[in-house]
DNA sequence: GCGACAG
DNA sequence: ATCTTGTCGC
């Protein structure tokens, strides 16, 4: 594997080589699947950042398996580059898992994006996991408003042409936006959210990763605290 | 040219 | 992402 990019110029010509390498089609998934969520903490003050992999039941939505992964800052935040700054802790935490996701959500982008390599597709490809992306804002695109019950949608639209969905995960709360990362179609991505999502707004993937690598990366703090202190 | 802009 | 108290509601 290359270096890690360490420039923007860098960045974008890798995201050049890996857009035309994303299957954005793939099955519903089935009823015993393994999903994965995964997210980032930061600390930036000290460099350092934290992932966490949770592994859920499909169907039970049970927690079965999580992971975390810490390591250094290695890239700035620019929109459209998110995953050069969160994959490489989020690469050491799936490596960490013992069971194979059957799918892997992340919170982000998946092909909706400027230059049609988000987060989660970016992530798809390098991995050969199914991805999708779930986000929370609508980044550059543009949405009519899906209607007011859960399960309706509207496309998501980047001009004219449709990379994604406002989808509404619980009746009367703001939708959130999916989108395919690699080898699951659109419909199937959003059928999968909406089963993961049926309490809270986020699917509960990205949810307990987000709280698992907060509390990892808090953990880590003061590790760190106490070691500088000499109090190993 | 100036802002907007996933997390 | 992160900084942050109380507060409205199921």
């Amino acid at each position: 594997m290359p270096a890690w990019p360490a420039t923007e110029a860098d960045a974008l010509a890798e995201q050049d080589r890996l857009r035309a390498l994303v299957d954005p089609t793939g099955p519903a998934l089935s009823d015993d699947a393994l999903v994965a969520g995964v997210d980032v903490a930061y600390d930036d003050e000290r460099d350092v950042v934290v992932a966490a992999a949770v592994l859920l039941d499909f169907t039970t939505l049970e927690t079965v398996e999580e992971t975390t992964a810490a390591g250094t800052v290695r890239f700035p935040y620019l929109p459209g580059l998110l995953a050069f700054r969160e994959l490489p802790p989020v690469l050491d935490a799936l490596a960490a898992l013992r069971h194979r996701p059957d799918l892997v959500l992340c919170d982000g982008y998946g092909i909706a994006h400027p230059r049609r390599l988000g987060l989660a597709s970016h992530l798809g490809v390098l991995t050969g996991l199914r991805t999708a992306g779930v986000a929370k804002t609508p980044f550059s695109f543009t949405h009519d408003q899906p209607g007011p019950a859960r399960g309706d949608w509207s496309p998501l639209l980047d001009g004219t042409e449709i990379v994604g969905r406002a989808l509404r995960t619980r009746t009367g709360v703001k939708p959130v936006f999916v989108s395919v990362g690699h080898r699951i179609g659109l419909a199937e991505a959003c059928e999968a959210t909406l089963a993961l999502a049926s309490r809270y707004r986020l699917p509960e993937t990205t949810r307990r990763a987000d709280s698992r690598c907060r509390r990892a990366l808090a953990e880590a703090v003061l590790r760190g605290r106490g070691e500088s202190r000499g109090l190993a």
